[in-house]
DNA sequence: TCAAAACGATAACAAAAGATAAGAAAAACG
DNA sequence: CGTTTTTCTTATCTTTTGTTATCGTTTTGA
C-alpha cells in the first residue's frame, strides 16, 4: 500500500534552493499541462511561503478551510476527531500536495484536522481566490482535472487495500514501500490509525513480523 | 457510509423515455458547468445506447478500458480478483456513472471487472476519442475535473469509513442510507465483500442488528 | 536538569471475525 | 415443472483483534 495523503510533486523539490522553489512547482504544474506564462505569473503573486511549529495546525475540524499548500519542508498528519478520539489517516511528508481539500472544495466547515509532526516550510496559495481567478484558464483547470484524477486513483489504492488485505498485509505493504526511513520517525500509535488497526495490535503485527 | 460506486448524474433519469435522455445528460452536465451547443452536438455525436445481459461484462480484469457510461437502466457491480476469488467493491445504479475509470486515464489494462447483475441500458461514450477531441475545450475539463473531485470526495468517505468504524457500524450506516431496498436484491456476500468482511460475519451481523 | 507526559511492548481476558462444514431455502435454468 | 446451483443461516473451532492495565523507556517542556 502507498501513503496516498497528498499528491507528490516532485522529489527534487526540497533539495534546492527554497528562492528556486517555486520554478520547480511551475515545472511540475507544466508536465501535467502547459501553463502560459501570464498565468504563471499570476499564479506565483499568490504563492506564499508559510511556516509551521511542531504541532501547530494548519487546517482545524470545524473550520472552513481555504489553503492549498506544497510541503517543502517537513512532515504532517491528518485526522478526524471521533468522540474525542483522533483517529489519523494521511501523512504528508516533502513535496505533497497538501490540505483540507475537500473543505476547499465544498466550501464547507472541515471534516479533518491537519497538524504538523515536525517544523514545516509550505508554499501556501488561498484556493478560493486563485481558483475564482483561474476559472477561465483552460491550463489550470486541466491541472486541478489531474490532481483530482491522480488524488482518486490513490484513494481507490487505498480503499481496495482496506477492503482486500489483512491488517498484517497492509502493514507489510506500508513498510515495504517505505524506501526511506521516515515510517520510524512517526508515532506508531499514528500508523495504526492509519492501517485501520488499534496501536496494540499493531505492536503485535510487528513483533510476528520482524521476530522471524 | 454511502454507496460511492459512481456519479449520480440524475435521479430523474429513468423515468423518463430514453428519447429524451441524452438532454438530461446535457443538462447534468450544464449544472457543473456551462457546456457550449457545438460541444454538445458533437459530444452527442459520440454518445451510444449499449445493453447488457446479466452477467455481461461492461469491463474485464487485464483489458484495457476504454468507455465510459452512465447507467440508464439496470445495476453492476465492480470486483476485483485476488486469488480467484472475486473481491465486489463497487456498485453502480441507475444514474451513476461508470467504468473502469482509472483504466480509461492511465491507459493501462484494467485491474477491476464490471459485471451486469441485472439486464442493463447504458449511454456510452469512447473516453479516448472523447477527451481528445475536447482537449481543449475549457467546459470539457472543468466537467472532467468535477467528475473527478466528486469521485474523491466519495472515496475520501468511504475509506474513512473503514478506518474508522466497525465492521457493524458500517453495515448500519448503509442500510440506513439504503432508501430504496435496492440492497436487498443484492446477493449478501457480494455486499459483505464491499463492507469488507466475508458473507459468514455478514450474516452474523444481520442477526445481531435486527433480532432486537 | 528533572519531573511529567508520551510512547511502545506485553499480558490477560473478552469480543469479534475468519475458516469450514452442514443444511435449508431460494433462485436459476433447462 | 423438477433438478441443479446459488444463496443464506447456523454451528463449531481457531485466529485475530479490541480492551484494559502494567511497566520500562524515551521524549518533552518548564
Amino acid at each position: 500500500m502507498v501513503l496516498t495523503g497528498g499528491i507528490i510533486l516532485r522529489a527534487e523539490l526540497n533539495s534546492v534552493p527554497m528562492s528556486s522553489s517555486f520554478n520547480i512547482l511551475r515545472k511540475t504544474i507544466t508536465r501535467f499541462t502547459p501553463f502560459p506564462e501570464e498565468d504563471w505569473e499570476m499564479l506565483l503573486s499568490h504563492l506564499q511561503i508559510k511556516t509551521l511549529k511542531k504541532h501547530d495546525l494548519f487546517a482545524q475540524e470545524g473550520k472552513r478551510a481555504n489553503e492549498v499548500a506544497v510541503v517543502f519542508e517537513g512532515m504532517l498528519r491528518q485526522f478526524y476527531l471521533n468522540d474525542g478520539e483522533e483517529k489519523t489517516t494521511y501523512f504528508y511528508f516533502e513535496n505533497h500536495l497538501m490540505g483540507a481539500y475537500i473543505s476547499c472544495l465544498t466550501g464547507k466547515p472541515s471534516d479533518i484536522t491537519i497538524e504538523a509532526l515536525s517544523d514545516c516550510t509550505l508554499i501556501v496559495f488561498p484556493y478560493d481566490k486563485v481558483n475564482q481567478l483561474f476559472a477561465e484558464s483552460l491550463a489550470w483547470q486541466k491541472f486541478c482535472r489531474y490532481l483530482a484524477e491522480y488524488l482518486a486513483m490513490g484513494l481507490e489504492e487505498r480503499m481496495a487495500g482496506l477492503l482486500m488485505l489483512t491488517p498484517e498485509e497492509r502493514y507489510r505493504d506500508l513498510i515495504a514501500g517505505n524506501k526511506t526511513k521516515i515510517l520510524e520517525r512517526i508515532p506508531q500509535h499514528y500508523v495504526a490509525n492509519y492501517l485501520g488497526i488499534t496501536p496494540v495490535s499493531l505492536s503485535r503485527i510487528r513483533n510476528r513480523v520482524h521476530k522471524k
